[in-house]
DNA sequence: ACGCTGCTTTACGTTAACGTAAAGCTCGCA
DNA sequence: TGCGAGCTTTACGTTAACGTAAAGCAGCGT
């Protein structure tokens, strides 16, 4: 008796539409079963819209996004397989840490920019 | 006597096609200067590019890049201006710092993973 | 039986960020 | 003087990620 969701809902719940949640199926990154013709979404569904959604916020496409959640899923039985594995793995990593340090960069620089205009607002205001 | 370069130079050192430079400089992310019918492009230009690239690999649009730019170049006079400005910036942090979040968190999976896949990998490498 | 609500499929439309092809200037040089 | 290299404008094409509209089924409350 797990938990199951419409998709109203959970398109609700991530702030999309329907289509979108569709979408997503035909692209293979949910596969909800049915109970008539209705989609019935289970919380493994769930999960993976929450996976998506971080990828979006990354500005990873919906492919990346596949391989993504791919590398979650997998289990690499033989050992080549694994050792490839392992390298797409560090290869996700360097691209995710120089994503980081962009990151960094941009907030250090808008924290010295917030810095100087809050000096600039209080010399204006005690000019005043 | 400042440096300058041509298209070509630029593009290639930023990895991109020519197309795409003079398509950043029709959405007014850069204005470069002419010479005769060619555009010349001034250190300024360059620092742009870097920027837009920066942007671009966190998944920006061209026009959140050009929002980005515009917060760097302005400079409020009037106080209500600057406590907006302020604001603006808090909220590109804030968007920021999420972006962060996001990203430490699949590392820390990423990471995860690839420990499990190492300690498996020797594993099969020992029965052997 | 009727209509509403919520879901469904099908299919054409839209936007961003370029790609790609065509045709024309202009400068240096053999 | 012809020509090739490198730039230019103009314009149509392409892909991703949905939006949006049309038309139809299915249960349920009156």
């Amino acid at each position: 008796m797990t938990e199951t969701y419409g998709i109203a809902e959970l398109a609700k719940e991530f702030g999309v539409t329907t289509r979108t949640v569709r979408f997503y199926e035909d692209k293979g990154l949910i596969s909800p079963t049915r109970e008539g013709q209705r989609r019935i979404y289970s919380p493994r569904d769930r999960v993976r819209l929450r996976l998506i959604m971080r990828g979006k916020r990354l500005g990873l496409t919906l492919d990346e996004i596949a391989e993504l959640i791919d590398l979650y899923d997998a289990d690499p039985s033989e050992v080549t397989q694994l050792k490839q594995f392992i390298g797409v793995i560090r290869e996700r990593k360097t691209v995710l840490e120089g994503q980081k340090q962009d990151i960094e960069d941009i907030l250090a620089e808008m924290t010295r920019l917030e810095r100087q205009c809050t000096q600039l607002l209080s010399q204006k205001q005690n000019k005043k």
